[in-house]
DNA sequence: GCATAGAAAA
DNA sequence: TTTTCTA
């Protein structure tokens, strides 16, 4: 119908790219199978439980399937050898094996789950297409869908380059069975999704390009509405209520009727996906967003009990997270409480932040400072308490704990990053350091970098005063109540030939190296002699109004500090305001009010003396 | 089904 | 920020 070919014309005209699937075969049953090879020949089932998760395809035969009970997979096959897979840890090995092989042969790539990637092709295919450019012949290697004829309904380039795109997935299929003897299944599309749904056509071991054109006929074919990724039991039933069944009759809706059930966007991803339209980007797997634990258990109604779950899942997270790098900001406490009444069980979390200072790093291993396990129980308790009425009965069957908001922390806890941040319950996003050697290369380009992007804003003055640093040492807060906002601040540090406090032997200030800083705060040095100029303005004068003629000077920076400065400091100082001020009088939406109002004060703090100048918050 | 993680909706 | 959904 009409909207059928608004979308097939908007987003689907091109094929522009090449996305392959990769999925290992009955991935923990394959991984048994080679750390135990008599099992290769035989039917293999891994159990989790009473379940069977996976197994061989010699066992599939006999009609044992994944996520089947046992007991009826004995039934069916009762020689069936079973292996215990609840220990991941080989399947984790395994697993990173991969990753880092594709790696190796494609940078970065997404994992889903253990044994799932996503790999962005295109790249290579067009180095290919430019490197090799001899007249290379190109062929389909394995099997297509629906046929050669097919891809010769686009002239796009998309033929040529899926054809390649089946080169180089035999070429990934025969390393990995090379270097790790694992067997997979490719699907080669120019998206994801149907990268993932035309690789299950043919399996084990083998591997599937989809024509572009056949896509909308392709996704059609499918068995059901759970069969796209993305639509799970709730979505499939709340569009079965519009008494669409197939993709076929989600494919031919009118937009209208599923944006009304399910708003704009929803439905306009719904319907492209029954298109087979994706347009999501392949995004490099990194470190775990959280890293969470919970545990269920017979129902306790005692809060000490639950004090004890909290400290047992607190011991094993810390070591989960030990050698992570990171420091998570934010914590999350799970409640299941079973309704005895209703029959059911509701979930509910609660999160609260953490301060960094609660950690430490003792030779690269995150661990927590002293007492502060005490301190975090108890505000485990606390948000536990939220939720649960202790006047009432009640019967917990789940306890969960969860770790997230992660801020790398490369070096310990005297960090001047973690330090600021600790005072101020600020995000350092990102720190320059500053040397005399280095003063005219790196920081100028990064600060300018920022300064210029488009998203920058120039500090509110009030925002600054209200969050004043207090840099005497006073009484800190390392567990605060969820804050309302967490400033994200960029800060400029200058180096200054300096010794402060530190038994550190600083032999020249030449040494300050500025590559001991980076953004996104993921390594300091905390040995570095800083001098870091300040935000804090007792007389706020607005950045923008350059009355500048009286002298050479940033309106914001106090003379007497000005003047210790190096002469490069000072030019780089200049050149960064005149660019902060000429983007703020450009910049005509910015109130007057909003304008940064910046200037230096100077704290002292034991020994150390501490200018902060913020250059910017965003 | 449980445990874990990510993403989107509310 | 919390809940819900999905894999």
């Amino acid at each position: 119908m009409e909207q059928d070919e608004e979308f097939d014309i908007s987003s689907d005209q091109k094929h522009l790219n090449v996305i392959i699937h990769l999925d290992i075969d009955y991935f923990y049953a394959q991984v048994e199978e080679i750390l135990n090879p008599e099992l290769k020949d035989k039917p293999l089932g891994v159990k989790q439980g009473l379940n069977i998760v996976t197994c061989n395809y010699i066992a599939r035969e006999y009609g044992v399937g994944k996520w089947k009970p046992m007991k009826e997979c004995l039934e069916k096959c009762p020689e069936l050898v079973v292996v215990n897979g609840e220990d991941l840890t080989n399947y984790k090995v395994y697993s990173k094996r991969v990753s880092e092989l594709l790696h190796k042969m494609f940078g970065t790539t997404e994992r889903i789950g253990l044994d799932e990637h996503y790999i962005d092709i295109t790249k290579e295919i067009e180095r290919q297409l430019t490197e090799l450019d001899d007249v290379a012949e190109h062929q389909f290697l394995g099997p297509i869908y629906p046929d050669e004829e097919t891809f010769n309904q686009c002239n796009c380039g998309c033929k040529t380059r899926l054809m390649i795109g089946t080169e180089i997935a035999d070429r990934v299929r025969k390393r990995l069975y090379e270097d790790l003897k694992l067997t997979c299944s490719i699907g080669i599309s120019h998206n994801k999704l149907l990268a993932k749904l035309v690789g299950t056509m043919n399996k084990p071991n083998n591997q599937t390009a989809l024509a572009p054109t056949a896509s909308k006929v392709f996704m059609a074919d499918l068995k059901n509405l759970r069969s796209i990724t993305g639509i799970g039991e709730k979505t499939a039933s709340r569009i079965q209520e519009l008494g669409l069944i197939t993709i076929q009759d989600l494919q031919e809706c009118d937009i209208q009727r599923l944006q009304k059930k399910f708003g704009i966007d929803m439905a306009t991803r719904l319907k492209e996906m029954s298109l087979g339209i994706d347009m999501t980007e392949i995004k490099a797997t990194g470190k775990p967003k959280t890293v969470g634990l919970e545990d269920s258990f017979r129902p306790i109604s005692i809060r000490s009990d639950a004090a004890e779950k909290f400290q047992a899942l607190l011991s094993r997270l810390m070591i989960q997270i030990q050698d992570d790098g990171r420091v998570p900001q934010s914590i999350k406490v799970t409640v299941r409480k079973y309704d005895p009444v209703k029959k059911n069980s509701i979930r509910e979390t609660k999160q609260c932040a953490l301060a960094p200072s609660l950690f430490r790093c003792v030779d690269g291993k995150i661990q927590l400072m002293d007492g502060a396990e005490q301190k975090i129980i108890k505000n485990v308790l606390m948000l536990f308490d939220r939720m649960v009425d202790l006047k009432q009965q009640f019967n917990i069957t789940l306890l969960g704990l969860c770790f997230s908001k992660f801020q790398e922390q490369k070096k310990g806890p005297g960090s001047i990053a973690n330090y600021l941040m600790k005072k101020q319950d600020v995000e350092v996003q990102s720190i320059t350091n500053l040397s005399n050697e280095t003063i005219n290369g790196s920081l100028s380009d990064s600060f300018r970098s920022k300064t210029a992007s488009p998203s920058s804003s120039l500090m509110d003055f009030e925002t600054l005063s209200n969050n004043s640093l207090d840099l005497s040492g006073s009484s800190e807060t390392e567990l605060e109540p969820s804050p309302k906002k967490r400033k994200k601040l960029n800060l400029l540090l200058v180096a200054r030939n300096r010794r402060y406090s530190s038994n550190d032997d600083i032999a020249s200030p030449s040494k300050l190296n500025v590559s001991d800083l980076h953004l996104n705060g993921t390594s300091m040095d905390t040995s570095t002699p800083i001098r870091i100029i300040s935000p804090l303005c007792k007389n706020p004068e607005p950045i923008a109004c350059s009355s500048t003629k009286q002298t050479e000077i940033p309106p914001n920076i106090d003379r007497s500090v000005w003047q210790e400065l190096p002469l490069e400091v000072q030019r780089e100082l200049m050149m960064n305001w005149q660019t902060t001020a000429s983007n703020a009088t450009n910049s005509s939406t910015i109130p007057s009010s909003h304008h940064a109002k910046t200037r230096l004060s100077s704290t002292k703090t034991n020994n150390n003396t501490l200018h902060k100048y913020f250059v910017q918050n965003s």
